[in-house]
DNA sequence: GTGCTTAGTTATCGAACGATAATTTGCCCG
DNA sequence: CGGGCAAATTATCGTTCGATAACTAAGCAC
């Protein structure tokens, strides 16, 4: 349906800073659906403004992707993560398993993943810097815990148990991409696979402790 | 640098059948690292042949993903590996190691990994048929396999063994992810991702077996 | 109320896109 | 050697893209 002749054109006027913020959540929806390879026009279409308005606020397309990674990426991490890995009060596995209760509530929304994906396949430094932040912020802190939960605690975290690490998260990552990318119907509830793969992780742990180490 | 004025055009001839399969291979090659948005002048270009040469062999682009996707999914799935994983005369932890390295070696190439990304946030049907495929191929004949093993032939294939027969396949998956799109340097070899994801799975697969089931 | 600032508009440019039509030229058969 | 089929080209159409320039009007200050 076009739209009528006379329009009204109510042309609200906001404040600056308001009218960004809801430039940048609205492209994250609309690239995250339809790839930043869509047209600032359609993304105007779907925000009520026209097309030109965007660029009195982002100086060309690509810087308001740029905004957009950093809203996503940067926004969203949750600085607590750090002290829910290490609350040393809580047993290991419930720590781990509330843990990732409480990180895929948050990677596990479309507009997330999707963003990620595409932005990896672009090819830019985003998702090294996040797959390099996910080993130091979570899996190198996890071993170390199951280190000290084994009273290992003056032994070093070797490549063998951050890989086993990274395995069992891309386990649970991978639930992600099968439920909210290739819209598969979850077979099993995201409870089941959090707590088996916390287990998982944890016995691979226990078993590569008893592989002889060379050196 | 712009070509000559003078070129000289050499204007090789080939075959209907050759130039239809040199077109789709490196079609697989450009769509892969260039995305499926990509213009058909610039794969011309890299063809070495005028772009609406493509349209002689291809009605439209879209005719031309759907070969690229038919190619590198249908093509590049082995028969053989339906063997590989029943073969019983094999203990099945070393049927299963040598299956993922087969599997894998297919898989993790970068252009079967982006293409594969890219059609998946195309939306289309493709990934989810292929995952439909792992699921029955692969991860269902692994659990009854198992089972088998156990001396538990007659039971049943459960929803929870095959969540957690996805969860250590996207562990596996995963690791082909960040190597080939991510670019991460594999910090433990490949060979060792396999042999303690499989362990991992009969480990796991053995503790779902003391779980008491309901009904 | 009058006027300044600026949010938001319309109009438009040059380039790139998918696709088609018309033309040229390589190559096999006689 | 010469004629015809088809491989491959040049030329071009209509559309859409990112981006800029010029214009319009909303809202606050006084």
């Amino acid at each position: 349906m076009t739209e009528a002749t006379a329009k009204p054109t109510p042309r609200k006027r906001l404040s600056s800073e308001e009218r960004r913020e809801e430039f940048v959540q609205k492209a994250i929806e609309f690239f995250a659906e339809e790839g930043f390879a869509s047209s600032t026009r359609e993304l105007a279409k779907r925000l009520g403004v026209t097309q030109p308005l965007l660029y009195r606020y982002f100086a060309s397309k690509d810087d308001l992707i740029a905004e957009v990674y950093e809203t996503v990426y940067v926004r969203r991490w949750r600085p607590e993560w750090d002290e829910m890995i290490a609350d040393r009060s809580v047993p290991l596995r419930e720590r781990l398993i509330a843990f990732y209760h409480d990180y895929t509530r948050v990677v596990f929304q479309r507009d997330w993943m999707r963003i990620f994906l595409f932005a990896g396949l672009k090819g830019g430094a985003i998702n090294r810097k996040y797959i390099d932040r996910v080993r130091t912020r979570i899996l190198e802190p996890i071993v170390r815990e199951y280190k000290h939960e084994r009273g290992k605690a003056d032994t070093v975290v070797t490549d063998e148990e951050i890989e086993l690490a990274w395995s069992v998260h891309g386990g649970i990552y991978y639930y992600g991409v099968r439920t909210e990318i290739y819209g598969q119907d979850p077979i099993k509830g995201l409870g089941f696979v959090i707590e088996t793969s916390v287990d998982g992780l944890i016995a691979s742990l226990d078993r590569q402790g008893l592989v002889p180490r060379g050196g």
